[in-house]
RNA sequence: GGCCCCGUCGUCUAGCGGUUAGGACACCGGCCUUUCACGCCGGCGGCACGGGUUCGAGUCCCGUCGGGGUCACCA
């Protein structure tokens, strides 16, 4: 047990997309690596974009991720009265002043000193109190003006930042409501974080953050910033988790591909999840960004199907299967053995129910593939077939092992080779030129639907 | 534009002063094979550029170029 503690602090405004579900992953890995606790806090103080149900589609969807939070979740709007209690501390020890700037006039500004290639840093005389006595005001924080902010960042290094670069920033609205760069730090240290570990995006909100950490007198954590996905559309990179996993992924084929983006160990490429966990080190992640890429991620996915418990692989593919209009029974004796012959085919489950559906279809209703219909179903290879069924009655266990003797020893009767009348008959069963083994399909087909499927056969048949 | 970070095959990466620059995905061949896959073997392909430092630089320093982040009374 060490005292490591870390959070992830979405804002309830969307789904839990890659880019924040990798942000909670390291965060994870992080905890789960070090006994340590994983914390979970709602920042849900931009109440026009906040919603409950997108707090509940995040947790599900870390749920699905199997990532689960230690301790009570922590809802920002409910730590109201922490953030005023600092916010007077601050007053009273004079780390805030009163701003009475209004907004518009420093919008144009800043937009002219852009426009003039120039750094724009709020600087009014309010600090040195020279307000207008009863016009609305903001709270600033007083910057040190001199000097600089420096912290080690356990991904990003030694960042150093000229203090005169940091601006007064405001942290309490004229309505009073504290700002996210103030609350951040009274909840992490509230909660008691050790290391805040989050996107490279936040980078520039350290030093602030850290002078703010001082004024209080509270700790100031460790930092990690993490580099930020790129690559893909908007589109896809904005997409909830719940996306992907939509798109057939297996939880641990999406957790292994995003967390080796920006993270390695040697040259390992699949993981599971305790090795992850095992492995995992902030040392060894990377500083650059890197970018999705489809492809790769499927090619993980299919790993972790290889690798897949068979009764588990089998209740996954289940809602696919329904998906794709064949319902089949969870305990339908067909559906263990199909998803083993489809194992090594399948990137994702989705594929994997759109391969294996053919099993469950009814045999006069399995629709054919037209070219292999046009190429295998021919004067010669039907009757072949119908004869190869009339054979099959004969195999007493129905088993792969006597099917395939059966077959074999009705391609030597005929002298022809196994390749005659192999993609004819997969044709038959499967409706298309490629599937799994022939006796597998057979055996797992079921005697009944095999010898229908072939004596169905005849050219032009579609 | 200012400030900050980054820059090894198309992509993800190993490398932490001396390597024929390694692996993975993708791509192209081949093997296996009743098809499709899986698997196996081989190939293609990279240190952004320019200066230094050093006996020696992908590794260290500077500059250039390129990419990203950030500059709210959002989080």
């Amino acid at each position: 047990m060490s005292d490591v503690r870390v959070r992830f602090a979405p804002s309830p405004t969307g789904v839990l997309h890659l880019g924040g579900a990798r942000t909670a992953l390291f965060n994870y890995l992080f905890a789960r690596h070090n006994r340590g606790k994983f914390l979970l806090r709602i920042e849900d103080t931009d109440k026009e974009r906040s919603t409950d149900e997108s707090t509940q589609a995040i947790i599900s969807a870390m749920n699905w991720m199997g990532m689960h939070h230690d301790e009570d979740i922590v809802v920002q709007t409910t730590r109201i009265d922490a953030h005023r209690a600092a916010l007077h501390k601050l007053i009273d020890n004079g780390h805030v002043y009163r701003c009475t700037c209004r907004p518009e006039e420093r919008a144009a500004e800043r937009e002219a000193a852009l426009a003039a290639g120039k750094t724009f840093i709020h600087r009014c005389d309010c600090r040195d109190g020279q307000c207008r006595p009863d016009a609305p005001f903001v709270w600033r924080f007083r910057m040190p003006r001199e000097g600089e902010t420096v912290f080690d960042d356990l991904v990003q290094g030694h960042i150093v930042t000229a203090n005169a670069e940091i601006e007064d920033l405001v942290i309490a609205r004229q309505d009073g409501s504290p700002l996210y760069n103030f609350v951040v730090v009274i909840d992490d240290a509230f909660m008691g974080i050790t290391h805040v570990i989050r996107g490279k995006d936040h980078l520039t909100n350290t030093p602030k953050q850290i002078q703010i950490y001082r004024a209080l007198g509270l700790p100031v954590p460790q930092f990690a910033h993490l580099p930020l996905i790129l690559g893909l559309s908007k589109r896809l990179r904005s997409a909830g988790v719940e996306h992907y996993r939509d798109q057939g992924y297996l939880p641990e084929g999406l957790i292994n591909y995003i967390s080796r983006l920006g993270w390695s160990h040697g040259d390992q490429e699949i993981f599971d999840y305790e090795e992850i966990i095992e492995k995992f080190d902030l040392a060894s992640v990377n500083r650059s960004e890197g970018a999705l890429d489809l492809q790769k991620m499927e090619w993980v996915n299919q790993q972790h199907i290889q690798k897949c418990d068979g009764a588990r692989l089998a209740e996954l593919v289940l809602p696919f299967l329904s998906r794709e209009g064949v319902a089949v029974a969870p305990d339908d004796p067909r559906l263990r053995p199909a998803v083993e012959t489809m194992r090594a085919r399948a990137k994702t489950l989705v594929e994997m129910a759109q391969n294996m559906k053919f099993y469950f279809i009814a045999d006069e209703g399995l629709p054919l593939d037209g070219d292999a219909v046009a190429k295998f179903f021919t004067d010669t290879t039907c009757p072949l077939l119908h004869q190869m069924a009339d054979v099959l009655t004969a195999v007493g266990e129905w088993k792969e092992e006597a099917i395939s003797a059966a077959v074999h020893g009705f391609i030597e009767s005929t002298g022809l080779k196994l390749k005659d009348v192999a993609q004819p008959a997969r044709t038959a069963l499967v409706g298309r030129a490629a599937g799994p083994g022939l006796y597998e399909t057979m055996a797992v087909l079921g005697r009944e639907s095999t010898l229908a499927r072939l004596r169905r056969a005849a050219p032009g048949l579609c």
